[in-house]
DNA sequence: GTGGTCTAGACCACA
DNA sequence: GTGGTCTAGACCACG
C-alpha cells in the first residue's frame, strides 16, 4: 500500500493523506482512473476514523485530484488545470518561501537546497503532463 | 524594522515573527548580541496582542535563538544548531516532495517550478557560505 | 441575521449555508473584511451541530470566499478570481443546462426562464467587481 | 438513441436517466404514446444495472411523466403538469440566484452569464410554446 | 457494498 | 473566546 500515516506527526491526518494521494498522482505511483481503497477499507488499514479519511478524499475531491461517485467509490481523475496560473504560482511561491526560510533556520545552505530541489523534481518525471506545454495566459 | 506581519496569512502571528526573527539572524541582518525591541514596544509597532509577541520570544528562547535576561530585554543568542545536517535535509526533502506535487496538480510545469525556486531562494539574500561560522561578532 | 437554512430542504444543511454567505457577498449584503458569526454562535442560532457550520466555513474558505483565523474569527475575503475562466464557465454551463432542464419540466417556457435570469442576475448589481473587467487570457 | 449517460458526471445515474426522458418528452422527442425501450434492454446499451433503469422508470412513473403496463412494457403518458406554475417559478429563480452567485465567486462577469444561458437555453431547442398543449397524440 | 451528511462530544492551537 | 482536528456512531442515497 502507497498511502501512509504518520500519526506521530504534527501534521493533520487528513492532511497527510492528502498529500500522499497527490504524492502518488503526481509521481505516476497512481494514475487517471485507478481505483482508491474505499473510506471504511482505508481507515481500517490506517487505523484512523472513516471520517478522517472522508475528509481527506473530500479535500482531494474539491481540488480536482480524484472524483468519487456513490456506490461505487473514488478513483484518480484525468489531470484538468482548474487554478489560474498566476494563483497557482502565488501559491506555490508562499509555500517555497516558507519551506527554504525553514530550511535555513535549519542549517541548510544554498548548496542543499539546490541539490534537494533537483532531487525532488526529478521524482515528477514530468512526462505525463506533456513536458512543456507553456501557457503564457495569465496577466 | 526588520520585524513583518501579514495579519491576513495563514500562519499563525506568532509563527511569522518567530520566522522573521530566525531570518533576520540567518541572514545576518540581526547579529549574536543585538537587543530585541520589548515586548510592548514590539507589540505596538505590529499592532498585535502582547501576549502573541510574548509567546514568539518565549519559542525563540526555547529553541535557542535568543536569550532573555530579566529586566534588560532579550538579544540575539550565539548560534548553535540543534538539527544535525541529515535529519534537516530529510524534514526538506520530505516537503518539497509534497510542495511540488502539490505544484503539479495546480498546474505549475518545470519551468515554473524552477524559476519560482530561484526567486524564492534569491528572496533569503543568501549570507556566502562559511560567513555563518565566524566568530568576530563585533557590534 | 441574513443567513437562514431549511432544516426540511433535501439540499445539505452546509451546502445552504455556504449558498447563503455567497449570495450575501454576491449581492453585496456582506462585503470584503465583514466578520461572520463564530462557527459556536451561528451553530446555535440555525439550530445544527456546531461541526456542520465548520464545514461550511472550510468549503467557503477552500473557494476563496472568506478566510478563517484562529482566534479571531471567519471573515469575508477579497474577491479575487482563483479559477481558470474555462474552468467557471464550464461548471456555469454543466449547472445552467440541469436548471434549465429541469425549469422545463416544471412547465416555464422560455420566456419564464429570461424573466427569471434577468431578475436574479439583477440582484448581483454588479456594480463591486468593476463592471466588465474583461479577461480574454484563456485558452 | 435519445437517452444517454454521462458516467463521469456527479450527478446519480437514474437521475440523469430521468431527466433525458423527461428532457426528451418535454422538447416532444418523444410524445405521448410511445414506448420505451424495455429495462434490461436500455441498462444493456447504457452499460448501467438494469436496477439503476429500473429505478429511473419507477421514478418516472411515480412523477407520472410514464405509466407501465404489466407485461408490454413502459410508456410516455399524457402531460400533466404537476406543479403550480408559481411554484414552478419560485423554485427556478432560487436556483438561479445560487448559480448566479457562484458564477460571479467563480470570476464571471454578466458578460459571461448572459451568453452561457442563451447557449444553455438554445440547447433544449425550445418548443415553440402552445405546441405542448396540443391534443393530437398522433402516433 | 459504496460515499455523503449530520450529530455529539473531546481536545488542541491561537489571540 | 476563536477556529481546527479527530473520534464514535447513526442514517441516508446510490449501484
Amino acid at each position: 500500500m502507497i498511502l501512509r500515516i504518520d500519526p506521530s506527526s504534527p501534521e493533520p491526518l487528513f492532511q497527510q493523506l492528502v498529500n500522499c494521494v497527490k504524492s502518488a498522482v503526481a509521481t505516476g505511483r497512481m494514475r487517471p482512473g485507478d481505483k482508491l481503497p474505499s473510506v471504511r477499507e482505508l481507515a481500517r488499514e490506517l487505523v484512523v476514523n472513516p471520517n478522517t479519511v472522508a475528509r481527506a478524499f473530500q479535500v482531494l475531491d474539491a481540488e480536482g485530484v480524484t472524483y468519487s461517485r456513490r456506490g461505487s467509490g473514488t478513483f484518480v481523475a484525468e489531470p484538468r488545470p482548474t487554478l489560474r496560473k498566476d494563483e497557482g504560482l502565488r501559491r506555490y511561491r508562499a509555500a517555497l518561501d516558507a519551506l527554504l526560510a525553514d530550511a535555513l533556520h535549519m542549517g541548510l545552505d544554498a548548496h542543499d537546497m539546490w541539490g534537494g530541489f533537483e532531487e525532488s523534481l526529478a521524482e515528477l518525471h514530468f512526462p505525463p503532463r506533456g513536458e512543456e506545454e507553456r501557457e503564457d495566459d495569465d496577466e
